[in-house]
RNA sequence: GGCGGCAUAGCCAAGUGGCUAAGGCAGCGGUCUGCAAAACCGUUAUUCAUCGGUUCGAAUCCGAUUGCCGCCUCCA
């Protein structure tokens, strides 16, 4: 029962051993707050979210760390285009950041720190580095010029993205900076331009090159050596690499252990880019999919392979999900004997308390939500076999006892994944949407004169009813209990 | 130019050396029903891009070919 992870370092499969026994250090790059966040961002969030969510479901101790880069290039032209103070700015987009991922059931992480919180530290890591000779100022001796950090002082440099110095640049597109001593050395200090947001340093006023953040924070709240790093694919080079670079130069750790990345999410085959004009928000794909939908969705694919949003797919696996909440009203509605509601332990005599341990052998491989969910439907279906009446009517004590502890280990299991918090009825209503505005009344009494004419055999009458109804929004389900109706969804 | 990844049915997607190649969606046939709906049962890949090789045995390992994609510049 040991969790195997993928680890971008070294390519492979590796079984995690923690670094202290049953503790996790988790650290993982969250976003540079200056626009709403995208389903991409959605995906990596939940990825994470549910890598810390089984690690407590195993009964390990985690200390999960996600920042907020609030200060950045990219905040600061965003707020003078829209004549705002870059701090105003970014606590906005943290604000929906926190809206959007709450929607999508994203827990909160144990730290979430702020790069402009952490500005000494940064000072203090980039002293260190000019002090052991890997980093230097330019135009020294000035209020201006930046430090940068220098590839060449260190040997491992590009060792985790898998690339050496000579051929970055051979087929290099970094612009030339002559300031530089090699064109890959990076900015760990840059000074500050007329107007921009500045912190007194001993280089000059300036602000923190977007590495040294992870950096500091990191070895902060978990120390120069911690188990996992984690972040979009896109993240490990160079941000990674120049992260792990100066880290290991500065705290004399190792940095991370294991690096784990998740896969890209395209939409309708393209990536997402504003100028496509299919850059999808949270919000927008809130706005046609209910969440539980979407994070079904995001969890469909195994975490490291890209994704491609596309309506059709989307609307299959909201077809499923309906199916799996029709099983749990199904259960609800189960007259069956009143055994007292305790819900019975996992270790059932039939073996279906398995369930559970299965679904964690599946997860222990990589995080492998897809096949989780097979598990899932598979027990979804053997839960509807036994509630299909038999030639008897009732069903067995034993029977229901057992759909119950079902039900239980699949709660369980969603848990892990973020998923079936819904009473079934309410997420019916939530997918019918705001569309149907048909008064319970009237469908009652659409249904009981329906009934007269189903009692009267006058099939065309009931079944002009049905039609009518049908149009409203709402199916009928003729059942040995009589009539029920559900909305259209 | 450098580095890496992927290719499994109509669509989506697990499986990565050996039982009948999970599961979902869609379709078709059936059970149930007055007819439906829902649910269930059956069915839809003798085959895993192509060609070679290793092996008693490969979708799974190795090589080549083709086709997609990502990173190398800010990006989850």
């Amino acid at each position: 029962m040991s969790l195997k992870l993928y680890n971008s370092a070294t390519r492979k499969k590796e079984i995690f051993n923690p670094m202290e026994d049953g503790k996790v250090g988790l650290y993982v790059c969250g976003v540079t707050v200056y626009d709403l966040c995208h389903i991409g961002h959605a995906r990596s969030t939940i990825v994470f979210d549910i890598l810390a969510r089984y690690f407590r479901a195993k009964g390990y101790d985690v200390t999960y760390v996600r920042n907020f880069t609030d200060i950045d290039d990219k905040i600061i032209q965003r707020a003078n285009l829209l004549k705002k103070e870059p701090k105003v700015l970014a606590r906005e987009f943290i604000d929906a950041f926190y809206e959007d991922m709450g929607k999508l059931g994203v827990l909160n992480a144990d730290v979430e720190p702020l790069a402009t919180d952490h500005i000494d530290g940064m000072i203090e890591m980039t002293k260190t580095l000019i002090d052991r000779g890997y980093a230097y100022k330019t135009e020294e001796g000035t209020e201006g010029g930046d430090v940068y950090f220098s590839v060449d002082s260190y040997k491992g440099y590009g060792s985790l993205s898998g690339r050496n110095l000579e051929d970055m640049r051979a087929g290099s597109r970094v612009a030339v900076d002559d300031k530089k001593r090699h064109p890959m050395d990076f900015v760990l200090w840059k000074s500050a331009k007329p107007g921009e947001p500045r912190w007194p340093s001993p280089w000059g006023p300036g602000r923190p090159g977007w590495h040294l953040e992870c950096s500091v924070m990191s070895n902060k709240y978990l120390g120069p050596t911690f188990d996992i790093h984690g972040g979009g694919r896109d993240l490990l080079f160079p941000h990674h690499e120049n992260e792990r670079a100066q880290s290991i130069c500065a705290n004399e750790g190792e940095f991370a252990r294991y690096w784990v990345h998740n896969g890209f999410v395209t939409v309708e085959s393209e990536k997402m880019s504003k100028s496509l004009g299919n850059f999808l928000t949270i919000r927008d794909a809130l706005k046609r999919y209910h969440p539980e939908v979407l994070r079904l969705f995001l969890l469909s694919k195994q975490y490291r392979s890209p994704l491609d949003f596309s309506k059709k797919d989307v609307e299959g696996l909201q077809t499923g999900l309906v199916r799996i909440y029709r099983t749990f009203q199904r259960l609800n509605d189960l007259p069956g004997p009143d055994n007292g509601e305790k819900v019975p332990s996992n270790n059932v005599s039939d073996g279906s308390g398995q369930f559970f341990e299965k679904f964690c052998e599946i997860m222990d491989d990589d995080l492998n939500t897809a096949g989780a969910l097979g598990l899932i439907f598979e027990k979804i279906r053997e839960m509807n076999r036994l509630m299909d009446p038999e030639s008897e009517g009732a069903i067995s004590e034993d029977t229901l006892s057992r759909l119950k502890n079902d039900r239980a280990q699949i709660l369980r299991a969603g848990n892990i994944l973020g998923l079936f918090h819904e009473d079934p009825a309410e997420f019916f209503e939530q997918l019918a949407g705001p569309s149907t505005e048909v008064k319970n009344e009237d469908i009652d009494a659409l249904v009981g004169k329906r009934t007269q004419a189903r009692t009267a055999k006058d099939w065309a009458a009931s079944d002009a009813i049905r039609d009518q109804l049908k149009e409203m929004g709402v199916i009928l389900e003729d059942g040995p209990q009589g009539t029920t109706w559900r909305l259209d969804v």
